[in-house]
DNA sequence: CGCAATTAAATCGTTTACGATACAAATATA
DNA sequence: TATATTTGTATCGTAAACGATTTAATTGCG
């Protein structure tokens, strides 16, 4: 076995702390999603409906840049716990358009609180915030 | 349905960011894995081993912040493929000591050029990178 | 010593993720 | 207009993740 190369340390690992920073901070949002019986993925789905509602999957898809396969699960669980319904687009039979439920429309105001209470988890300055987004925004145009 | 809060636009989320930009840095390292028949979070493993060998799975689990539920399976396969053995530690019979095999140990010499090809996906500057894994490391010791 | 508490792995069930592929509808092109 | 291509979802199989729980080994403490 070779001597450890510098870039093979864990510890100088960019993608790493990105990795579990990722998980932990989605483990953040359990206890204060847990009230509405949603997941990380399903509350982003939310966000974007709560941003522009009826919209196809394709949208939801490029707006959380994931796939139909993780995207058709996903919604369909959700429109089982009834905060959105499915239906084929009038003018585009391959489409699928979601549209929020009542429930789903009402969980906007009472999750106004969650990205609040979440932010003062990461104990930053309002310029490290800025920073860091600033930072993973270019990544993800850099990469996609 | 109220009108949108600003801290519930999509654009305006720190979190969602990091979740997409782990998911595509971790897609990034797929065609440079796949030589080596590894996922990423096996690739994790290794990394930890060639650092230090014959270590028990709570020793993994603390470094990369992953639990046994989720590691037991996954050293499991990478058993199977002959990158690793797991034993019953002699002092401590819960323990379970893992130590590369010798194509574990040569895989080290061989994936030296993936952080390096990794790397370039980023396009950012050494100074880009420094400030944001330090950002991310904070991240990670405060929400821990 | 004897028993309660802790620790290390593993098991179970559910939900993401995603590559590969399938399929039907819509679009482009010859 | 026929056919090739593209597009939008869905299906399938596999591998993470993780909460909750279980089991066995070890430690701590009266």
């Amino acid at each position: 076995m070779e001597p450890t190369n510098d870039y093979q340390k864990l510890e100088n690992q960019i993608c790493f702390p990105l990795y579990a920073a990722s998980r932990l901070v989605t483990k953040c949002y359990q206890p204060l999603l847990k009230d509405f019986g949603i997941t990380y993925p399903q509350y982003l789905v939310l966000l974007v409906l709560w941003e522009k509602d009826e919209v196809s999957l394709s949208y939801i898809s490029e707006r959380l840049l994931l796939q139909s396969n993780t995207l058709t699960p996903l919604v369909k669980r959700m429109e089982e716990m009834e905060l959105l319904s499915r239906k084929r687009s009038d003018t585009d039979e391959r489409s699928i358009i979601i549209s929020l439920s009542d429930k789903g429309k009402q969980m906007k105001t009472e999750a106004q609180q969650v990205p609040v209470a979440l932010a003062s988890n990461f104990q930053f300055s309002v310029e490290e915030m800025i920073t860091l987004k600033g930072l993973l925004d270019k990544l993800i145009r850099n990469v996609e």
